[in-house]
DNA sequence: CGGCGGCTTGATCGGTCTCAAGTACGGTGG
DNA sequence: CCACCGTACTTGAGACCGATCAAGCCGCCG
């Protein structure tokens, strides 16, 4: 349904990076057991089916956590944003896929290795707890959005969202309408009608369709409920 | 908007009794540190925003987790089901309320406990991540579901998940079409039309409201998707 | 028998989707 | 520098699915 190629490798355009470094609480020692690689934009880092060989960390870019129904319908179920942990499943495979939203670059850990230091360090299986259970809370807070609210209090909820998770008033959106709407469980069509609406209305600066800063927080809150 | 009443304590009846005793994998040793509580019908088993001061474990009866908005609009984010954990949390603090579908009985251990039980020995502390990451998962399925897919599909999703973690072919509903409704983000109306309209086909078999059997598994399982 | 909560059924409404153009923008090649 | 192109986004008109509003029914318990 949404023609979003999987093709990987075209050389990475360096732009504009938000979203630079705000660490989540994290297993510190994973990290220095952790390799660096670089995924070009909507580049799949791991797909649904695949042994879970690794748990991932966003260092720059963003990534998306994806489920695919067979007709090609989409559900994006999280944006991880640098600093956030990725991956992390009970089973031994994984149960959603992973790609990258813009050029990307994440840390890679062995899932053996990370389990085997939780064995011996209660402090990294507590961290790991912490990331998987902050996950599962957000995925509940998104059900309430996904099930309950109108199209224009997703709207605000996302908004308010991405304007706490960036530093600074103006937001810079590192994915395109497709995955806002996959994200929302909306069409692009009023995804983009909706933020529209709300730029006329004053609530909301558009600066091109990806910059963009909230001029009546209030207005969004109310709507956020 | 959904007049459910929290209130507690009317006397039990002991009822027909399904959904009784599949462990998940746990904690084993958890449960020896816990203690035995019995809720009433809709009964509050804790709110959202208290402190997380316990973990808890269904042994008998079902439980909700739910989301509310403030002006009562309502989303279960879950069912928990006798051998199911829920509670846990990684804030010191309840994100979400659970309250009792039916009269039933669970099983609480401190959080400290289990917290202090899982820094010590890395079985509990595997064991916690393994719930806590399982039912990640299955929130993220039940995203794709609230957000992408139509009223029969979700039904016929539902239906079939019961049929799966219940035993023998007789489904007992042990939660009312609102909760229903709440859990699949529809009204009771399209949850009554539908089920009403896959009796019709003869894909379901209904004796009451509560109580059906699964005729036509393919035709689910095609909606499913 | 009466009442009430839970459920079903019917009629209509409306928010979002669908289908269909049209526009803006970034990149590429002349 | 500009013409061209493709992709992403916006905008419009109309259809449709599920919500809403409104009765009515069923079963249980007093």
């Amino acid at each position: 349904m949404h023609p979003i190629a999987t093709t990987g490798h075209r050389p990475s355009q360096s732009g504009i990076r938000l979203f630079e470094s705000r660490d989540e609480a994290g297993p510190g020692a994973l990290e220095l057991a952790g390799a660096r690689l670089r995924y070009d934009r909507n580049a799949e880092i791991f797909g649904e089916g695949e042994e879970a060989e690794f748990i991932y960390k966003v260092i720059s870019g963003a990534v998306r956590s994806v489920k695919l129904l067979a007709d090609g319908r989409r559900q994006i179920s999280a944006f991880h944003l640098p600093g956030d942990w990725f991956g992390i499943e009970s089973d031994s495979d994984h149960q959603f896929s992973a790609d990258a939203v813009s050029d990307c670059e994440v840390l890679v850990v062995s899932r053996n290795a990370a389990m085997a230091m939780a064995e011996r360090e209660g402090e990294v299986a507590r961290a790991l707890l912490a990331i998987t259970s902050r996950d599962l809370g957000r995925a509940r807070d998104h059900m309430l959005l996904l099930g309950r609210k109108s199209a224009s209090e997703r709207i605000a909820a996302f908004l308010l969202d991405m304007a706490r998770r960036s530093d600074g008033a103006l937001i810079q959106l590192p994915m395109s309408r497709y995955d806002i709407a996959d994200y929302l469980g909306l069409t692009i069509e009023t995804v983009s009608r909706t933020i529209t609406e709300m730029s006329r209305k004053g609530w909301i600066g558009l600066d091109g369709s990806r910059r963009l800063s909230i001029r009546n927080p209030q207005a969004l809150r109310q709507l956020d409920a």
